[in-house]
DNA sequence: AATTCGTGGTC
DNA sequence: TGACCAAGAAT
């Protein structure tokens, strides 16, 4: 038997929490099925990320590719500009990736034994939990960042949860919650007290259907728990970015490279600013060098910010004209009017660039037609 | 095991 | 306002 359960009345607590979550579950779009499909989906992009945040994403997604055989069939391009935005988007490459595995080997059917699904691209331990119980009904443990939270002060666990090691002692604890009642409720009882009630801070004990089970909250340290340990704060990169014309008007972009940061997303052409002061001598270096393009660089027309979890972006925009290109081709430069620009995927500091663009000549053509 | 991967909201 | 955080996975 568990240390950590010596206490817990198991039964009465399920009892408690399920009807607290039936009370008092949000009505979310992905708690209208149990499509495995749709599930699959919400739980791919609600992994570090905000339910509200999703919700308009999720929709536009699902009218996009309403069945697992459609985003399969899908071009990846077209997969992306729909994630564009949400971020972490090595997360749409696998879920894409992993539904053609699907078809191509599964028939189509999302596999329901925890080895097979598991070993799809991008489906993780919480991934796996989630979608085997919410869709199939298994007793699988789904163990989030809610979920750690909860049991760290239900149970009074101390560990550091943001170790690997940590996870460990969830998986040993949480198995006989999921005993004699249906996994999916459970699961999402148990993330959603995390989501409304048992916040990180000011947890609201008061409005708790657990309370009464809650070690943290018998010794009065609920708001110690979890412990986590800090990370470091991220390091800045200046940056400058061009928006490079040519005689036709057309606009210069650069698709990333298929793996690391923003991978395969089109952005302006950048490059990172060492010494300050050299930023224009920089961008026309960097042109003729990269890129074999000779440009005249002109005025800086913006500035952007672009904070990412571990690195921080600073990106001075500069407006410039093309001077001579070899005819040497880069398979990842085009040529594009800012129309075709919108078709691909942008992260959000390169849309706010193209955003600013588009402004700009919009009002010049106002300018021009009502003369 | 420790890093790398986005973005937007909150306090 | 800046640190912190969110239904994590891959390497």
């Amino acid at each position: 038997m568990n240390d950590y359960l010596r206490h817990m009345d198991i039964t009465s607590f399920q009892r408690d929490l399920l009807h607290w979550y039936e009370e008092n579950k949000r009505d979310l779009p992905w708690r209208k099925t149990q499509d495995p499909y749709r599930v699959w989906v919400s739980e791919v992009m609600l992994q570090q990320t905000k339910v509200d945040t999703v919700i308009p994403y999720y929709h536009r997604f699902l009218e996009s590719f309403p069945t697992l055989k459609e985003l399969a069939e899908a071009r990846e391009e077209e997969v992306m500009k729909a994630w564009e935005g949400l971020g972490y988007y090595s997360r749409a490459r696998h879920l894409h990736q992993a539904v053609k595995e699907v078809v191509e080997n599964y028939g189509g059917e999302v596999p329901h034994e925890k080895k097979a699904f598991s070993s799809l691209k991008g489906v993780g331990p919480y991934t796996a939990g989630a979608v085997l119980s919410i869709a199939f009904e298994q007793p699988e443990p789904a163990i989030d960042g809610n979920v750690m939270r909860v049991f760290s002060r239900l149970l009074l666990i101390t560990e550091d949860i943001t170790k690997a090691k940590t996870r460990k002692i969830f998986e040993e604890v949480i198995p006989p919650f999921l005993e004699e009642v249906l996994p999916s409720e459970m699961n999402q009882a148990l993330m959603e007290l995390g989501a409304i009630v048992c916040f990180p801070t000011s947890p609201h004990c008061l409005l708790c259907p657990v309370e009464r089970y809650c070690m943290a909250r018998e010794e009065g340290v609920q708001e110690e728990l979890p412990v986590k340990a800090k990370k470091r704060a991220p390091k800045v990169k200046k940056m400058a970015a061009v928006i490079l014309k040519n005689e036709e008007g057309k606009t210069l972009f650069h698709q990333r490279p298929d793996d690391g940061l923003l991978a395969t997303l089109w952005e302006y052409p950048n490059t990172e600013i060492k010494e300050a002061g050299q930023t224009k001598e920089t961008l026309t270096e960097f042109l003729s060098s990269e890129y074999e393009i000779e440009a005249i660089i002109g005025e800086k027309v913006q500035e952007v910010k672009h904070v990412f979890t571990h690195l921080i972006w600073e990106i001075e925009v500069y407006e410039g004209i093309v001077k001579r290109q070899k005819t040497c081709q880069n398979e990842r430069l085009s040529w594009l009017t800012l129309r075709e620009a919108t078709q691909y995927a942008f992260p959000v500091s390169h849309q706010k660039i193209l955003k600013e663009q588009k402004r700009k000549e919009e009002s010049a053509d106002g300018l021009r037609t009502s003369k």
